[in-house]
DNA sequence: TTGTAGGCGTTATCAA
DNA sequence: TTGATAACGCCTACAA
């Protein structure tokens, strides 16, 4: 026991007295936020070191407020694409100055009752929220103690202004569609659909059926399935269909990871993709152009998205401007998984 | 501003104004820890909603060294098997009643001149420490102040007697090895080594070599490469090898990880798993069985390993006794891409 | 069963 | 440039 009161943890008061400074002194030094001489400084620094000090982070919150951490939640699914995003707002927390902490949610998270998130304002200075990981009133609790956060893929509730960065999804999966339609020839198009309540997996799906439309192909809900944006999920749709021997040309799978599941219960099922069935995804995630056969998808600028948003939390905690909105474009990318190689050209009197 | 102090925080003494009660009562009431008539906590509990009073972490943390928390740090990179180990972890957490947090580490994160881990004994009440994420020296300092602490993939330094969770590493990569040149017929098989310093990495070359030396095959430093665990590294390494035009029969990339990557980079290049390069990995992640060909690899039971770790971690919380170490097997798992259902059955000659 | 009051470790304000 | 001291919000003896 390297202090001289009674309990075990080395304090500030440790070091002053070492020192033979106040406490105020040794705080001063710790934050850089003052003159200090340079030789105090220094015998402040040593006595640290001496005693193995480690600063009490609850008790600067505590007076302070400042934690030098932001945070960030997800739900508690591990996918390329959450690898990506987090891979961007970690490079940027890091360039910061500030450390990242992460918090992966099962279902949604809430403050209850006066139980709060696990991660909120006494142990970050700030909150990345994704999707719908975290409920609307806790959102709105947050936001009118100022408390700065941003969110991903979604927009504020209550339509207040808290920062939000979203993609165009509808546009990107009528792009995808579109030419799967006119491409590929494909006519019967599965649909798998995101998790519900889940923004992007409403625009796409909208985006699919305006194609639909516009193609005049009928909407058959028999089509539409469940992937929730997860691999498991996404297989027991395919084991699903495939046991129904339904007909179908060609599946959106919402997203890369439910596409590349579903190429993969697809050839365990003895289907050739895209022979068989063509499969499309949806981010255009890294490994996206491994696979076989490399996967036509839309190119969502995950890392951007992410590197976007942590930026404009920075803003909101030193109290910058932010834009309330940002909106990303996305961009249809052909591969091989959509099967448009293998259509015929465009018979001629479409031509005519 | 729904308090009356002058601040903008509810606090628990405005809970108790607002009731007609005491703080402490309204403490007793929020941590279910004393004898509270049902009304009086029926009150506070309205008083509570009415407010939107939510804990003040820090403050509790502060005076009585309780998060709820645990905390997990490991690298920064996202790879399957990672994500296998945090899931299992998350699931204990959970069953347990507690939080995960999570820090990712893009170097070896440390406590420095004062200055503490972001996750620590502050906001957690106990860490989970993956491999080589934190130095000795962080370690050593948390566990003097007795802070629990449960180590993943590594032993505790300076001979301490902290709980730790570890793989039979040499006895599964010896086992892959000989099954590579006893049952494949492979010769020159090439190595890539896993991150520097990695415990899990030293071992599994251990086997490696000992495997080679035990059947008379020389080792030869240029089939010693890098794979780091680590898709990217793994596919340069391979791109490099090929540039070289060197002479490999088969190649043990280290992880599942390494593996797969090695397996794209092969097939990119236009060479044939099996036939023309067998590769075998390591862990048996999720994914090993999916990919063309299916990966012949060593079983580790990461899911094991962290519901281990994770209630090892919950015991030393609690008080209770742990075991100070756990040392998981493994298992060899024959599939396609070493390339043993090529080879020609074993000379005749090999059986006199 | 409930209330009072002291302490947890840090920072910030004010004075010196 | 430095020091004393009052917060910060909560918990827990101890007392009633």
């Amino acid at each position: 026991m390297s202090n001289s009161n009674g309990r075990s943890r080395v304090t500030i008061e440790d070091v002053a007295r070492h020192a033979g400074v106040s406490t105020a002194t040794v705080s001063r030094v710790l934050n850089k936020t003052n003159n200090v001489t340079p030789t105090t400084a220094k015998r402040v620094q040593q006595a640290v070191d001496e005693l193995g000090y480690v600063l009490h982070t609850a008790a600067r919150v505590l007076s302070n407020n400042k934690t030098g951490n932001i945070g960030m939640i997800l739900p508690a699914t591990s996918t390329p694409f959450l690898a990506s995003l987090l891979e961007g707002v970690n490079e940027c927390t890091i360039a910061s100055g500030y450390n990242l902490l992460i918090y992966a949610t099962t279902n949604q998270a809430s403050i209850q009752g006066g139980v709060p998130l696990p991660l909120n304002e006494d142990n970050t200075d700030g909150l990345l929220i994704f999707a719908n990981s975290v409920d609307d009133r806790t959102i709105l609790h947050l936001h009118q103690r100022q408390f700065p956060m941003v969110l991903l893929y979604r927009t504020a509730p209550g339509n207040r202004t808290i920062p939000c960065v979203l993609l165009e999804n509808k546009q990107g999966a009528y792009a995808l569609i579109e030419h799967l339609i006119v491409n590929c020839g494909h006519r019967r198009i599965a649909f798998m659909a995101g998790p519900a309540e889940n923004l992007d997996a409403y625009w796409r799906e909208q985006g699919y059926r305006q194609a639909l439309a516009d193609h005049n192909i009928p909407f058959d809900p028999a089509l539409v399935g469940e992937g929730a944006f997860h691999d498991w999920t996404a297989k027991q749709q395919i084991k699903q269909w495939v046991g129904q021997e339904l007909e179908i040309d060609a599946i959106f799978a919402g997203d890369d990871t439910a596409a590349m599941a579903a190429i993969m219960a697809l050839q365990e099922a003895g289907k050739r993709v895209p022979e068989d069935v063509a499969v499309v995804g949806f981010n255009n995630d890294t490994m996206a152009s491994y696979i076989n056969p490399p996967l036509t998808t839309v190119h969502a600028p995950t890392g951007e998205v992410a590197r976007t948003a942590a930026r404009q939390l920075f803003h909101l905690i030193r109290g910058e401007p932010t834009e309330s909105k940002i909106l990303f474009e996305t961009e249809l990318v052909v591969r091989r998984s959509c099967g448009c190689d293998l259509a015929a050209k465009p018979a001629p009197e479409a031509n005519l």
